[in-house]
DNA sequence: GCAAAAGTGTTGTGTCTACACCCATGT
DNA sequence: ACATGGGTGTAGACACAACACTTTTGC
């Protein structure tokens, strides 16, 4: 039999917490790459889809129902990212909303993205590019949905564009780009405002729980 | 030894060719599919990068310099993609430009991409995926550089945005476009007009011959 | 009343489309 | 002259950022 590479896939997984884009990662045991920070994931199962393959390795690490979102990122195939195996690894990308606290191993914890401890393989740079993909697409998608509870005030929503895109959002301006665009609506419920006062807020929603692009930027667009 | 899959590379190659989009499909002599056609590629060398692989396999069929642009378009891993063999394959997306006509086997052809011939595994839902992945990546980077030619007249350049959107563009607006954006440049040499008279038109070329993107359409970008 | 937080009104800027108009050439 | 194709000028639509201002609450 010809010489096969073994493959293995990986997920980058995001999610905002305390105000910081996080990480999961799990911290290696055994060599290579003993006490380096790993990303989940593990061997290609017989007859698996990819991503059957990476819901099921995540299925160990946290709850699945947790991940509102997930799509493949790349496929990586140095011959020298695994020292010692013929390896080809495919990360995906996969999103939790910020109120979501699923129970995860011992192994295993949050890192802020932009604070990464040492690295096992190049999932460094895996991380880097699932960061890139999570930045384009809130500028042009609705992805947001995946990143934010279920209902939220425009507050909150800031607090997690800012922590995702790593600079600062105007309140006001976000509010009206989602809701020019279709993306946000209001319940109409409000909500109460704290010990120091204010007025009340309204309550919103993603109108879509799915990906959906909504500035095609189609320059050059046909006619209308 | 663990079970694993075998690995192929395949590529989408596009070309603006008499005014359409084509892609480089050859004809399948055995089975399984035998007479239909496929996208250009082949099993994974041992130790070998997936780029440095496909590249390989397109000098068989295309001179590999005349590919202007190639990048990795996704990973398939439907165990039924194949009716007997698990097998994953990751594809690419490859751009030649427009004057090139590079010599072909026998059993290669190219074809619309808007009227496929009958095509086999799911080479035809990959081909259509290569086809977004240029149209979208032609509203907002320099990728144009890598259909059209060394130099051309804005007229030219039209024919090749219009056969790859598959819509109208507006020769005005296009040349506004990519001057305002950097994207083109003068070559200060003019072309001399048909036999039906008009105005001499003016040469342009791309200022890049790399990807770059050009319209961050950076929605919510950061304060200046 | 006053501070705090949320939300609206408004203005200015830049990018894009559409279309009228002007330019340079061949016959 | 005039048809043909190339190019420019200009006006309108739209999306966005910035910022002043108003609303609604707690204290």
């Amino acid at each position: 039999m010809r010489t096969r590479p073994t493959h293995v896939t990986l997920a980058v997984i995001l999610q905002v917490r305390d105000n910081r884009l996080c990480v999961l990662l799990w911290e290696r045991a055994r060599e290579p790459y003993a006490g380096r920070w790993a990303l989940p994931g593990g061997y290609l199962g017989e007859r698996e889809t990819l991503e059957d393959s990476i819901r099921r390795q995540l299925a160990q690490k946290v709850d699945v129902r947790e991940v509102a979102h997930l799509e493949q990122l790349e496929t990586r195939s140095d011959p020298e990212r695994h020292p010692s195996e013929w390896q080809l690894a495919t990360a995906y990308l996969g999103l939790v909303p910020t109120v979501a606290d699923p129970s995860i191993p011992e192994d295993t914890a949050w890192h802020p993205v932009h604070d990464l401890p040492p690295m096992a393989f190049d999932h460094e740079s895996i991380t880097l590019s699932g960061r890139e993909r999570l930045r384009a697409k809130l500028s042009y998608t609705n992805i947001g949905f995946a990143l934010a509870p279920e209902s939220f005030t425009i507050s909150e929503l800031r607090a997690i564009y800012v922590a995702a895109l790593g600079h600062p959002v105007a309140a006001t301006n976000l509010q009206r780009v989602l809701v020019r665009r279709g993306v946000l609506e209001q319940t109409g419920e409000q909500r109460r405002p704290g010990r120091a006062g204010g007025r009340p807020a309204a309550v919103f929603r993603f109108r879509s729980r799915g990906l959906e692009v909504t500035d095609p930027s189609a320059v050059l667009r046909p006619p209308a």
